[in-house]
DNA sequence: CGCTGTCATGATAGCGCTACCATTACTTCT
DNA sequence: AGAAGTAATGGTAGCGCTATCATGACAGCG
């Protein structure tokens, strides 16, 4: 009683607020049966539960979280590190996720590294201080400090987007077998002096394992495999502007392996705009399958990756675990599909 | 003593977990003092903190944030609400607010409404139960139960996308104005027969607005105002797909005003396709100043927003409210910019 | 020399909730 | 009939941290 008192001097309570014992009393129950109630409906009877969620009504209470998830350890939270949300591939993933887990009840907490693993080991940090029930990175690579943190850290890892030996559950594409593929399919249209161009492959090292790929097929038929790496971030205009460099610095060039579709698109309309024919003049690959490069004419050759399922398909994986269902794959292996367009 | 000793019955811990009594020992000071040295670095001698940061490392503390939260009802965790998260509209929002508020030490909780007011209610219920500081959400329009909620929580409340009269905190642009300027320099080029076309305004109601000035515009020269609104999110394929309806619906039409810049690219690029010119046979506006508009040829006639200074200054005012200082505005016009391009 | 003020530190008592165990009233089984 | 469940509820004791007040030490002051 005098603990639901305001008039105890020592009390530290926003007055305002409206306590799950306030809820409890009015519906002429304990407050762990009205925590019940509202947790465990099926532990307690019809009725109580019934005056229970009445009294919750009519009071206006809402649950305060905070204190559920330090008495339970439990959050119903999920950590989200990204590197990045210009671009939209991150994006959707967080997209597919969010569908997901808003569905089943979890929270989302968003982090932006800026593509820098000392960032991302403080987010880490401050999100287990919120006990947050799972974590999803962005990418296998993180520092050690970070590595750490998250094998001893007892919750369930998630690492999205690529492929490979991960620390807890993985479900990403294999680029390096990307970017064979889109290489690959260059080689059969008859093309062979190729040009590889990236954006700053220490930010998007995915590219670079594209670029793995991309050479490995290259040195097998004993081509050449130049490599262009712009100092920005991938943008149509970035993808404009690296056109004139190829063009200048490789003249001969017939085929050019974007690393992504803004670039890929960006060239092929600063093509347009110069008068090249694409692909009779120079042959234009991306990759990502973004919606632009399907409207734009010619077509984009490019691969398709499921990005918003590999969101999903995180999610759904991470559900399963952490309702305790033991079935489960630690990594799947979502693929991608080659587009041929009319680019190539 | 007994408390920290594992070997007391009841304890629920996990005994993995290091504590900050844990710190506090180990450099041999009292817990409340370790939780200044880390909280408020200035009440405590140099020594100690000295000493308590160097324990904190050595046993590799993670301080538990919930517990601080549900002490100090303090969370510095912002909640973001928008409608979607495939409108890169919202993304860019986020964007500057993520930037500017994890600069300064805050955790974004995120929630996707998928334009359903009662699904921002469970949101909102959702985040005040995580006692959040303060929340973010898109747009001025709530249902009667989150709008009474969200006036009585206490919390900072900030209103960004749209000009309006808002709860407590707006930072946006006024739509309508934009619709008007668009349409103004519609008719300075010589445009009467102008269809707007939109997606679902149900859903981008701000569509609506500026809708309502481009209409106002046009009856004010006594012209027409028709609308053709598409059951579908705004996209480039919706924008390449209305272009069709609209030639056969309003086969004189001179110029299409669209919601957006996807639509209008879209419309753009399927225009090109069909061999139409633009803007001779048909000019073509949009709106937001996707960088996409700016690389396709024609350019795209359009209005750009600024999105990503939208999220940051609406942080920067929370902030200076969380902050405790009175200077602060209530409102921020952001504005808008006529882009004038080569497709009207 | 006491008086007041500031600084660094500590003891206490919660924040609002739930895990854990206990209790009571029934039901079912042998 | 008594043992052995099962279902519904409650009491107690924290979860790990910080607000509040209290304490002691020491400086400055007339």
């Amino acid at each position: 009683m005098s603990k639901d008192s305001p008039t105890n001097a020592k009390s530290r309570r926003r007055p305002e607020q409206v306590t799950l014992s306030q809820v409890a009393q009015a519906a002429g129950v304990s407050p762990i049966t009205a925590s019940r109630a509202l947790n465990h409906p099926d532990k307690v009877s019809d009725s109580t539960r019934q005056s229970v969620l009445e009294s919750v009504e009519r009071l206006g209470y809402v649950p305060n979280l905070v204190a559920g998830s330090l008495a339970s350890s439990r959050s119903r939270l999920i950590a989200i590190i990204v590197p990045s949300l210009i671009n939209s591939v991150f994006v959707e993933v967080i997209k597919g996720l969010q569908e997901t887990l808003e569905a089943q009840g979890y929270q989302i907490l968003l982090g932006n590294t800026d593509y820098d693993l000392d960032r991302e080991y403080q987010l880490v940090r401050t999100f287990l201080g919120w006990s947050c029930s799972a974590l999803v990175t962005a990418g296998l690579r993180h520092n050690d400090a970070c590595r750490t943190l998250l094998a001893n850290c007892g919750h369930p890892i998630m690492e999205v987007m690529e492929l490979g030996k991960g620390m807890d559950l993985n479900v990403g594409l294999d680029h390096t077998a990307a970017g064979s593929c889109m290489t690959n399919h260059l080689i059969d249209r008859g093309y062979q002096r190729i040009v590889y161009v990236a954006a700053r492959l220490s930010h998007d090292y995915r590219a670079g394992m594209r670029y793995e790929g991309h050479k490995a097929v290259l040195k097998a038929k004993g081509l050449e495999a130049p490599l262009l790496e712009l100092d920005t971030l991938g943008s149509l205009q970035a993808g404009a502007e690296s056109l004139a460099q190829v063009l200048q610095h490789y003249p001969a060039t017939q085929a050019i392996h974007f690393a992504n579709d803004d670039l890929a698109a960006g060239a092929l309309l600063a093509a347009q705009r110069r008068g090249l024919s694409v692909p009779d003049d120079i042959a234009i690959a991306g990759f990502n399958g973004l919606p632009l490069g399907q409207h734009i004419t010619p077509k984009l050759t490019t691969i398709l990756s499921p990005r918003e399922d590999m969101g999903r398909l995180a999610a759904q994986e991470l559900i399963r675990r952490l309702s305790g269902k033991s079935v489960y794959r630690r990594q799947h292996d979502v693929g991608f599909t080659l587009q041929v367009g009319e680019s190539t």
